[in-house]
DNA sequence: GGCACACATTGATACACATCAATCGCCTCT
DNA sequence: AGAGGCGATTGATGTGTATCAATGTGTGCC
């Protein structure tokens, strides 16, 4: 129906313009990040965690992040995927409400939140900057409680590939064979299923011909009319 | 587990201090409120539409307004309720990413969007409240897809109810028998489910005396006990 | 090289929820 | 009062996904 097919599969896109705060000049850019400072994350560190006071905002600069809530210790909801670029916690008062962890090795630049908030109160466009970015970040929180009400797993896994490579193209990333950094388990945490039905429904895809799985990557080959029919 | 105890299960509640905008001056709230008019709307009645250009914010004064997504037509998310105090696209620029209808009946107020970013750009600490405002709803929106994606339809219910019960205690409304003016549909469309298995699930609460079902109104019983096991 | 270990995959089975289909209750309209 | 209609409820059945279990596959380490 015209009405929706509008409906951008991945809002989640709009989010991240192209890099930090990406309409600030480079003067300022330059000086908010000495406000800050550089660090290095290995596989599957956590950055920080839910209800821990939110002392800094963070910069994903390299590799990929996983934001996610826990309960009880085993069930696991990954709200997203950050990648450099992508801010976390920027405008978080108190306390977290999400946890954070490295899928891989991550470098991400950490400024501490006084420092910031002072940054942004000589600079009122900042403010502006920031409800752009949350808004964006609203609107891809509303895709995604889509998917996970109201997709089923096939559906789920098609446009989180489709969506994920968009997010790589506009970083400017190869995405031939697109790099899937992330575990099955991760997968399956960000989209409300099983590791085991992720590579039922992975296999399934890839037996009709629309990917292939390669180690650490998937090929998308039919994804685009699959997508389409599934988003239509 | 102590580490994940904390989690409210309904954030949501933070995103509703207790008015629009609440701390704002009352000088400013009748400038405000000046600038756009009170809009009446009868039940399921459409505010707008997702794809539709965004030209106004809207406040709810009387009633409760679903917000959701649609596609195909048939499927759809309704992502939040929206009751009176809370505000709709404040920080949507272009096009509306959701679809807004009134619940029954209900009275918003509406301000053209221009005439609200001329009242913001004289008052910096609007920006603030707004981007306070969003960071609550980015923080609600994360329950949500913990919900939907993490919980079976009896946890889904007794947190849904459970939280609703919440905010309308914060807004000073009767709740001992909680009244539930939205359709059993749209429950449905909320939690990721079907009419049936929120019905089903319903009476199987009822049987168990952890809640009574009332026309309009769901009167609970025991929930407190059920809730803490299911967020323990 | 070969062992260990985590991750990925595949199979068999169970179950939660969806689907299809009545029925019931309540409200409105004439 | 009766007819119509819509939402809510309940039942019978189907199916998508979870669960349990086993095997494969890589990858790092000694």
């Amino acid at each position: 129906m015209a009405a929706s097919s509008f409906a951008a599969p991945c809002a989640n896109a709009a989010a991240q313009p192209g890099g930090f705060l990406s309409h600030l000049g480079a003067a300022d850019l330059r000086q908010l990040m000495a406000l800050g400072e550089r660090v290095p994350y290995t596989s599957q560190d956590v950055l920080f965690t839910q209800g821990a006071p939110a002392g800094k905002c963070l910069s994903v600069v390299e590799g990929v992040v996983g934001i996610y809530r826990t309960e009880c210790d085993n069930r696991r909801q990954i709200t997203s995927f950050a990648l450099p670029g992508d801010i976390l916690e920027i405008a978080t008062q108190g306390h977290h409400e999400v946890s954070a962890a490295a899928i891989g090795p991550a470098v991400v630049w950490e400024i501490p939140r006084e420092k910031f908030a002072q940054f942004a109160s000589h600079r009122p466009y900042v403010l502006n900057e920031i409800v752009a970015l949350m808004a964006a970040e609203i609107a891809d929180a509303h895709d995604k409680m889509f998917s996970l009400g109201r997709r089923v797993a096939e559906e789920k896994l098609i446009v989180f590939l489709t969506c994920w490579r968009d997010r790589l193209v506009r970083l400017g990333r190869a995405v031939d064979p697109l790099p899937v950094p992330m575990s099955r388990r991760d997968i399956a945490d960000h989209l409300g299923l099983t590791v085991e039905t992720v590579c039922r429904t992975l296999a399934k895809l890839e037996r009709r011909g629309a990917i292939e799985i390669l180690p650490g990557r998937i090929r998308l080959l039919d994804t685009e009319t699959v997508a389409a029919s599934v988003l239509a």
